[in-house]
This record gives structure tokens, C-alpha cells and sequence, in this order.
DNA sequence: AGGAAGATCTACT
DNA sequence: GTAGATCTTCCTA
């Protein structure tokens, strides 16, 4: 079961906080898992620490796409991950910050050089070295099943949820946009 | 040519 | 745990 493109077209602060204990899966020649731990939300436009803020540019065209279409970018030397929400025009976001590995663990310490499980993707340039994305992956979409990366739906949702403000950015909004599962070890920091 | 960017690693206390 | 160096694109001058 995948999430359909609907589940993308809300608010990103409401679609990062229900992202939480969904599965990330990308299909290489291997396929890799990654149940969801830690999200934060973006708002485009008013947003200081949005990619979009200062308009439109050859590197943040991606978050004018449709809801559900995958955005990467460069930070410090890694490629951070997000998923575009809302809709066309109207650009706004998630960004994944952490994951659980949950199957094609043996390639991720092979791609990432660790050996420690807590290594590989407890942060969102770590995830994506483990889960092979980079700047390669702009505007897929993660409702088609067809994609090389999609996101699948996980009823097990017995967690609680904390958060807090977002991490890393200069200017952070009021509201709590950071969004976690408490007590997992995969939560950065 | 220089700088900025939503981070990570390493080497210490 | 914290401090400082360093990572890689793309943007601006």
C-alpha cells in the first residue's frame, strides 16, 4: 500500500507530523527500507529557512512542483531530502531528517562505510548517502508505485510524537516544526 | 573568485 | 558533550 498523492496535498506541518512511521523505500538493484523517525516542515514563501524563499532559482525549482514530488539539495557536502506538499506553484515541504533501516541494511553499511546500524541513517545527509539519493533524484514521485522512490503506507502507528523547533536553520518560525517519534535511537542528535 | 548552505566527522576535554 | 575543520554544489559579483 502506497500513500496517495492526496496525502501530500495539506499542510506540510500536518503532512510531517503523519509521516511519521511510514516506510521510505528506494529501488536500486537492491531494495531499501527505512521506516520514518524524524521530519521537519517547511513552509515556502514566508519561510526564512525555506529553499524557496527567495524565489524561484535554477536550484529551488523543484519545490514548485506537484505534491508528492521528491526535492534534493546540497548542504555542506551532502544531499539533504525533502517531499513537496500542498500543490503546483505553491511551494512548501517536509524534509526527512532520520529513518530506521528496516531492509537492505548490508548495502547501507557498505555505501556509508559504518558499521554501526545507529550510524547509517540517524541523519539526513547520512540517510541519503546509505539510500543512494542525490541531486540525480529531483521531481520523482513518491505516490507512483513505479518510482525509484516511493513512500509505503505503515499502519503500526504505536508511538508517541514530540517537537521541538527545527535544527540548524538561522531564522526558525514561532511554531514547533520539527516533529519526531519519542525515544527512538534513530532521532538525531 | 568567493560565499553560502536545513550537516557530519574527528579529536579532544 | 563540544569545537573546529571540512565536505560539494550552485548562486552572485
Amino acid at each position: 500500500m502506497i500513500l496517495p498523492k492526496s496525502f501530500y496535498e495539506r499542510d506540510p506541518a500536518v503532512v510531517a507530523r503523519e509521516l511519521l512511521g511510514n516506510m521510505l523505500v528506494v529501488r536500486d538493484k537492491e531494495v531499501l527500507k527505512g521506516r520514518i523517525v524524524e521530519t521537519e516542515a517547511y513552509y515556502g514563501l514566508s519561510d526564512p529557512a525555506s529553499r524557496a524563499f527567495k524565489g524561484k532559482t535554477k536550484l529551488s525549482r523543484w519545490m514548485w512542483e506537484d505534491a508528492g514530488s521528491t526535492f534534493v539539495y546540497m548542504v555542506h557536502g551532502y544531499w539533504l531530502f525533502n517531499i513537496i506538499t500542498e500543490r503546483k506553484g505553491k511551494p512548501s515541504g517536509v524534509l526527512i531528517r532520520a529513518v530506521e533501516p528496516v531492509e537492505g541494511i548490508e548495502h547501507m553499511m557498505k555505501r556509508r562505510g559504518k558499521e554501526k546500524i545507529r550510524d547509517l541513517t540517524s541523519g539526513p545527509g547520512k540517510l541519503t548517502i546509505s539510500f543512494n539519493i542525490s541531486g540525480k533524484d529531483n521531481g520523482l514521485k513518491v505516490y507512483d508505485p513505479e518510482s525509484r522512490i516511493s513512500v509505503e503506507k505503515c499502519d503500526d502507528k504505536k508511538f508517541n510524537i514530540s517537537t521541538s523547533g527545527r535544527i540548524g536553520v538561522r531564522e526558525d518560525l514561532q511554531e514547533h516544526l520539527r516533529f519526531f517519534i519519542e525515544g527512538n535511537e534513530f532521532v538525531s542528535r
